[in-house]
DNA sequence: CTGAAAGCGCTAACAC
DNA sequence: GTGTTAGCGCTTTCAG
């Protein structure tokens, strides 16, 4: 591998005067340009940019923490993000938690390492304090996510209000017994959270009942969906709910699926609405209703807002492209 | 940030021993790795892996090419590649190419400035001469893709064999007028043209016809498969083919789908089956017949070559685990 | 405009 | 066992 200095002997110059070249420098006289661009073209030089990192301290790399890459909406956040990145001359080093802190902290350690020049995280497992104080080695974005306080910048949606309309939608729609599914446990916080506020407000300014057994706990899957739909079926008949929100596509589509297996009808006998609206949810039997998340927004933006601080400018998000759209098809 | 100077300087040592203690060398007496230890805690000392790989030229990242991450297939193979690298302790980045030689090349590039200890392309683009001329910088490996002559080292499954065995299938089951998807154009390389064969074989075998109008070129969305899928009805009914080999599950998708909107039975009017056995799959309506490729072992095995490659080893992958399945469903 | 020289944080001979 | 020292390839004062 050619190094700097073989430039600086091939063109006879300083390796001073090289690296001013490559860094575009003014005030280099014309002829030298030449010369330089000469030797390095006969050399195949490239510049080592692990020495440039080393030296100068700024790199151009960043870090994408997801939980897992196989869940489409990471997939999608994490194209946006890189086609952000590139367009800016960045690369990303993608790391997957797996739910697990460990690689979190793993990952907080190239910050520290100046591996990476800023990290983005769409998902968070540990403690909102300590990733703060990373912040001290580097910009952090928390995409999508949420802490309590406001101790690292964000770019998230309205949630609750996006949960808020698809509620008041299925109401007008005259939907009256309306089932919930949720990831967590109803209590905890995070997105999950707001999406239940958004269900609450809305049932109760409706007037509407809110059943204990209409609220599902914990689901994730497919298959907790088909459990989910088992459920409802064994309910009497006249206790059971006339349509269903869930928190994800997978989990409606085993709803609907196990419905349509035991030759109920969708949405006659179940109103189904999904959330996130991934790829395959238009082509069912019944097309799904569902929640579109701004996934290529949210990773543009975070990215847009780390690649900002991490030049110590400022960049202000622009909420109007990060709202949540109902997509109504027949499910629901 | 503390550096290894700070913790030489706190421990009363030289940086030399503190390097030792840090690469596991034998021979450091006992009290003095206790006192290193202190010190590196007390600073809160990270080593610098920027400063450790320039001077020693050894890193600890790989770097992943595919041309969309969105694309399941590929997502499904980065999730493997990134466990079996996080295993032994090496990060990956991830660039996508979205058919472009460009981002290929940048890809390369980092290879060259040694940023990545290796690669592994899933996707290639450029020309095999120039990118095996890469490895003079550092170990590459494709994965599910193939290169006319062995330049690179290589893995792969047997495309060809797996549409064999799936046409196979489908004579069997009785079907003789069997249609063909392909994303190239018939006579491109590529898994395309592995898998044509596999299907050119079988029907010679069974002495089935081939016909032009049932062989469908540059299919690559949903919505090419509707198309395809009128295309089909609009052929005189004598003429249509009774089952349809497609090169993707999302052509499969779009072929079912229109089908069943226009009231046509699958697999009774018409049988279909996908290629990659996708997440949603077995959720449609008429769960999908389909060939599962061994995303998992594919990521594993390839990441498994690189590694012992950037160690100088040697490794033999295991092809057992490199078989494609053909997964029975209800539409073929 | 250009060059000499001092490091960035770390490893690896080479001495002792 | 441990310390001294010379760089890895580059940027950046500081002098001309």
């Amino acid at each position: 591998m050619a190094t700097i200095k073989d430039v600086a002997n091939k063109a006879n110059l300083s390796v001073a005067t090289v690296s001013r070249y490559l860094n575009d420098h003014p005030y280099i006289s014309e002829d030298k340009k030449q010369r330089i661009k000469a030797a390095m073209e006969e050399l195949d030089y490239t510049p080592s940019s692990i020495a440039t990192q080393l030296r100068s301290k700024k790199g151009n790399m960043i870090g994408i923490l997801v939980s897992r890459i196989t869940n489409p909406f990471f997939s999608y956040l994490v194209d946006a993000i890189e086609k952000e990145a590139k367009k800016n001359h960045y690369n990303v080093l993608i790391m997957q938690t797996y739910d697990n802190k460990k690689s979190e902290m793993n990952m907080l350690e190239l910050l520290k390492q100046q591996v990476i020049a800023g990290l983005i995280m769409c998902s968070v497992e540990g403690n909102p304090e300590t990733i703060a104080s990373y912040q001290e080695f580097g910009p952090i974005v928390l995409c999508n996510e949420q802490t309590s306080e406001a101790l690292i910048p964000t770019v998230v949606t309205d949630q609750k209000q996006a949960v808020y309309d698809a509620m008041l939608y299925l109401a007008d729609k005259g939907y009256q017994k309306i089932a919930y599914c949720t990831g967590g446990t109803l209590a905890n916080e995070g997105h999950g959270r707001s999406r239940t506020e958004g269900f609450e407000q809305a049932l109760l300014e409706k007037q509407l009942p809110i059943k204990r057994n209409w609220i599902f706990r914990q689901v994730h899957t497919s298959q907790d969906g088909a459990e989910v739909a088992d459920k409802i079926l064994h309910l009497p008949r006249l206790n059971r709910p006339d349509a269903v929100f869930t928190n994800s596509d997978e989990v409606a589509m085993g709803i609907m699926e196990r419905m349509l297996q035991k030759k109920y009808q969708v949405p006659k006998d179940l109103a189904i609405m999904g959330f996130d609206n991934q790829p395959t949810t238009s082509l069912l039997t019944v097309p799904l209703t569902t929640i579109a998340q701004p996934v290529a927004a949210l990773g543009s933006e975070s990215t847009k807002l780390l690649l900002a601080k991490i030049k110590d400018g400022a960049y202000e998000v622009d909420q109007a492209h990060l709202k949540l759209t109902l997509i109504k098809r027949k499910s629901a």
